[in-house]
DNA sequence: CCAGTAAGTTAGTGTTGCTAACATATGTTA
DNA sequence: TAACATATGTTAGCAACACTAACTTACTGG
């Protein structure tokens, strides 16, 4: 092969020795192998594959494998403190409905994206110690301080605000958890979810 | 070595061919790595060294890894279903401490065994259509709605029981969860958990 | 007593996470 | 423009792991 073949060969198959972004490639990739085999069994070495790259090639980017996943949850919290924020802002505060909308979407999140919602809160090792993503943590509870304080019209550091904000959160984070699991009874599957959030988000808040 | 030497090494370090309770030590052994490493990092092979037993031994017992975690899982949610229904005799049917009580007993088995915990409710891959585990968790499961449907006196049939002991379960599967993963809020961990749990508990079931 | 089976062994395979040493592109500065 | 520094790739290889195949040893029932 001369010079002019390996020219066209490097444009036509845009085969460049430096990658672009595989930095962000590799995210991409492990975000859909961790959707498809969840985050303890996806391998770096297919999200390698996938990229078209070695299999030494991540090591310049991430320190290792658990990094890796540290990224793909620092961009999935990201986009589920939007989803959140955007679904209470679809009611006005004060609104039960906007209680029930702001739990819906934490729920759809994590039954549109299982995967990843297990990673972002299934213990992942060493990611609760990790300062970037207990920030990120922190930041997407905020917005359900915050819309708890506006619904009860008082300030977020008002402990009744505290403590009824976490209680919600963590029923709408136990039952997104046991429906992913599919740990509910049927019975329940076929209750009315809506009709859930609104009791709970009814008896934990008063009216 | 002669075999009046090897009979008396095999007596002193009673190294017998043949094991006794493989099947169960490895469990106990497994159980211990799956708390000190979680069930995703634990080894198969230090679990065989453990046990003092070559690293091909557990597949006479164990379809596979998994197929061990399973088991541990089992024995482990027996022991959590008795610490459940313990707690929640030491109170009265209609006694709101009762509900707290038996909320608290799961907490507290999350927070001793950790591991174990998110073993069992982690959403390891395969065992939510295991059969079995299936039916171990709905009998835990039950406890719960039976505790519930006594503290409104009406049937375990009824669909207020049924709602009610759902969500009350999600709140305190929630609660382990994020504590566990230190996910929650300093503020709230200084909270006082034993009210927390009264305020859920009297706010979903009616007094 | 002996045949069949249960429950161990050793030896090996393929995959993985990760490192070391090297190669190549890029960008800055003399 | 030449040359160096750095960023980002490569190949080669290691050790650990889950798991299998083939063999060996002990137990057990007819």
């Amino acid at each position: 092969m001369n010079w002019l073949e390996m020219d066209k060969a490097l444009i036509k198959e845009k085969k460049k020795y430096h990658h672009g972004d595989l930095r962000g490639q590799l995210l991409e990739a492990v975000r859909v192998l961790v959707e498809r085999d969840g985050p303890d069994d996806f391998s770096v070495a297919e999200a390698c594959r996938e990229a078209g790259v070695s299999t030494a090639a991540p090591y310049k980017h991430f320190k290792d494998r658990n990094d890796i996943l540290r990224g793909v949850v620092l961009l999935a919290m990201d986009r589920m403190r939007s989803a959140m924020q955007a679904a209470a802002d679809s009611y006005p505060a004060g609104d039960p409905r906007r209680i029930a909308a702001l739990g819906q979407s934490y729920v759809d999140f994590a039954r549109t994206e299982p995967g990843l919602f297990q990673t972002m809160f299934g213990l992942t090792s060493g990611h609760d110690e990790d300062p970037e993503l207990r920030q990120s943590g922190d930041e997407t509870y905020s917005v359900v301080e915050h819309v708890v304080a506006d619904h009860l019209g008082i300030s977020t550091a008002d402990p009744q605000a505290r403590l009824r904000a976490y209680a919600l959160w963590c029923f709408v984070h136990g039952h997104s958890f046991l429906s992913l699991d599919s740990k509910l009874p049927n019975e329940v599957n076929t209750l009315d979810e809506a009709h859930l959030l609104r009791l709970v988000g009814d008896a934990i808040l008063p009216p």
